[in-house]
DNA sequence: ACCTGAACACCGTTCAAGT
DNA sequence: ACCTGAACACCGTTCAAGT
């Protein structure tokens, strides 16, 4: 099931895959209510790829290592990131991977010392973050063609004196060499953690010896 | 043009559009060469509407306020966020709108004294939290009938003993007395810009007392 | 229990032809 | 210059009917 649409991109229609399946399409409607219902299912054995790490970790180590395997999961299949928007989202459609995968984050934070208002406010950033990266990432990686030479062809056509920065920029990513080792998604990654490390390291310091200061 | 859409949601279609313009659906293909031109249009309009502040703030004031108007712009426009992904994103369907709200971003980092490479990942780091940002919020607010009523539902559903992190996550959702007045957005927002000020003032006090360190 | 034929109400798009 | 009729190759879904 679902490797009918990992060889094949958002092409997965139900006339196709009943195609796939040898079988005529009306038949999947016995097995399942909707195409909606269907995509929730696929979304849910990807989710299920997301590696949740020991409990001997620092919660540092832990939502990063958790935050880089649901990026990766969403590298590998690209459709699992921009289908939730797409498909009808009820809380009932989330998978229970996904609902492990929050309770362990969740987790981690509030046994690190977070409050819970802070916890909610984390965990929507390290979300946000993981989508939106996975999301531009696959834009770019579904542009057709060689996207450098695509790039470079668009960078010569802007004029140099308008946009200098922008044209800065797209050289960066046409020569990987101008970067540093840290991809794209992990130097946002570390912004959001090194944030929270140091709001939770400010309190943990109030609490412990709140007359010292 | 963009009227139509705004109305009604993503049933934007060229058919139902022709009929809006009293007109067949053919003649649209005589000004527009496909539907994902037109997309791109109309995601151009609504880039239009991002704020560019005036050049007398601070790097960190004006990139926090763009970044606001564009997240407000797509909270306006919910098509706007996840259509870009499910159109075909070419460099050339960019729009201008576009190109100016990230050469003022890239430059605004630029000039405040990042490097290029740094300049390179901030601009990511931003882009993907308020598309993350925007995406979380227009799915959760497509969901029909009254929210609070389906997370509480959907709560009670739950174990306890299983995600007990988890429960308290829906409640803060369903009870907003129980998060600070910050939004999810520009709390996720901050933790972004407040890295980026810490690593930008490490290296300002580097460069201007090189040795009396 | 599992599958199917026939049908409905939709899509985007092409192309030759009309005014 | 602007619009249209007719047609093509698709969609998801229902429902009564078959084995």
């Amino acid at each position: 099931m679902d490797l009918a649409d990992k060889g094949g991109i958002e092409a997965l229609t139900m006339r196709k895959l009943a195609e796939r399946l040898g079988v005529e399409p009306m038949s999947l409607y016995y097995h399942v209510a909707s195409k909606d219902e269907l995509l929730s299912g696929i979304i849910g054995l990807a989710e299920g790829e997301i590696e949740i790490p020991a409990d001997d970790l620092d919660w540092k180590t832990a939502i990063r290592r958790m935050a880089i395997s649901f990026h990766d999961v969403l590298k590998r299949h690209p459709w699992a990131a921009s289908l939730p928007q797409a498909a009808g989202v009820s809380p009932a459609s989330v998978s229970p991977a996904r609902l492990r995968y929050m309770e362990s984050v969740l987790g981690r934070l509030r046994e690190a010392g977070f409050s819970a208002n802070m916890t909610h406010h984390a965990y929507h950033a390290l979300d946000s973050h993981i989508v939106g990266s996975t999301l531009w990432h696959a834009g770019y990686a579904s542009i057709k063609g060689f996207p450098k030479d695509i790039a470079t062809t668009f960078a010569r056509s802007l004029p140099v004196e308008t946009y200098p920065y922008l044209l800065e920029h797209i050289e960066q990513h046409v020569n990987p060499a101008l970067r540093d080792g840290k991809s794209e998604f992990e130097f946002g990654l570390d912004l959001i953690l090194d944030s929270l490390e140091r709001l939770r390291t400010a309190k943990v310091k109030r609490t412990r010896s709140p007359r010292k200061l």
